[in-house]
DNA sequence: TGCATTTGTTTAACATGATAAGTATTATAG
DNA sequence: CTATAATACTTATCATGTTAAACAAATGCA
C-alpha cells in the first residue's frame, strides 16, 4: 500500500493549515474567523450577492452560510435585502461598518500574504496555483 | 487587491474537497468520517501510538483526536494500553476488528485513488505533492 | 385555477475545528 | 523531600463541516 504520508487530501490540508498558522491570529484579533472573512471578502468582490451565490464564492456549504450570515448580521457588518421578484432569494451586502472592517483587516493579511510570496517565491507559488486549478477543474470534469 | 479568486488556502481547500469527494461515500457506507479514517490509517502505519503521536500522524488537534478516540473505542475498533512507565501516555492500537474494517476499505479506497491518478496523470501528480511538501516545509521553517 | 414539483434557504443532528482551561502524572529545582 | 513547573491528555465552549429533512416561494402542467 501507498505510504500513508503520502496521502494527497492530507498533504493538502498541511499546506493549508501551514498558511492559516499565519493569518488567523490577525483575524482572531478582529473577532473573525477565516469562513467569516472568506463571506466578507466575496461580498467586497461581489458587492452583494444572494445566499447561494455566495456560497459559491466563499466555498461554504448552505448551512454553514446560513449560521455566519446569522452571525455577522448580529454584529450588523452585513444586512439583507429582498429581490421583489423572488421572495426566497435574499441579497446579502456589507453595511459601511462591515466595509470599515475589511478596509482595516484587507491590507494586513495582504501584507502578510506577500511574505509567503518572498519565502516560497512568486514562480513556484503561481505553479502550485496552476497545479491545484487544473486539478480542481480534472476532478469535477470527470464526477 | 489580489483577485479573490487568487487565494492559496481557498484553492488548496477546493482540491482538498474535489478528491474527498470521490472518497467519502465509501467511508460513509462503512460508518466511517475521513478523520477517523485517518486515525485508523495512522494506527496500521505505525502499530500502535501515543495519543500525542497519533494526533501529529493523522494531522488532528488534541481535543478533536480526543473526541474521535472516544468514538472508536466504543465501536471496538481500537483499544487502549496503558503504558507502565508514565501514567499519563496511553497506548492506542486496532483491535482485530479495527484491522479487518481497514482490510475492508483500504484497497477500495486506494483503486479510488489510482483513478485520480490516471485522470491527473502520474507526473503531475508528483509534481504537486512535490510543491505541497516544499510549501508546507517552507512555511514551517520561518515559523 | 389547482396541485405536484422544483428551487432557494433554513433547521436539525451529530462530528470535527479551534482556543482556553482543567486534571492528573511526571520531572525538577531548591 | 517538597513545592513548582512541565508534560500528556481531557473538558468545555463556540463555530463550522456534513448530511438529511423541513420550509416557503416559484414554476410547470393538467
Amino acid at each position: 500500500m501507498r505510504d500513508f504520508k503520502h496521502s494527497l487530501p492530507m498533504e493538502l490540508m498541511r499546506a493549508r493549515e501551514a498558511a492559516m498558522t499565519r493569518f488567523r491570529p490577525m483575524l482572531r484579533d478582529h473577532g473573525l474567523t477565516e469562513q467569516q472573512w472568506r463571506v466578507i471578502r466575496a461580498l467586497v468582490d461581489a458587492g452583494g450577492a444572494e445566499v447561494g451565490e455566495l456560497a459559491r464564492k466563499s466555498c461554504l456549504l448552505a448551512p454553514s452560510l446560513t449560521r455566519i450570515l446569522q452571525h455577522l448580521e448580529a454584529r450588523s457588518l452585513i444586512k439583507r435585502t429582498q429581490n421583489s421578484t423572488d421572495n426566497r432569494r435574499a441579497i446579502i451586502s456589507l453595511t459601511a461598518r462591515g466595509r470599515r472592517l475589511f478596509n482595516k483587516i484587507g491590507p494586513r493579511l495582504e501584507s502578510l500574504y506577500r511574505v509567503i510570496e518572498d519565502e516560497f517565491g512568486m514562480e513556484r507559488l503561481e505553479a502550485l496555483y496552476t497545479l491545484l486549478a487544473e486539478f480542481y477543474e480534472t476532478l469535477q470534469a470527470n464526477q
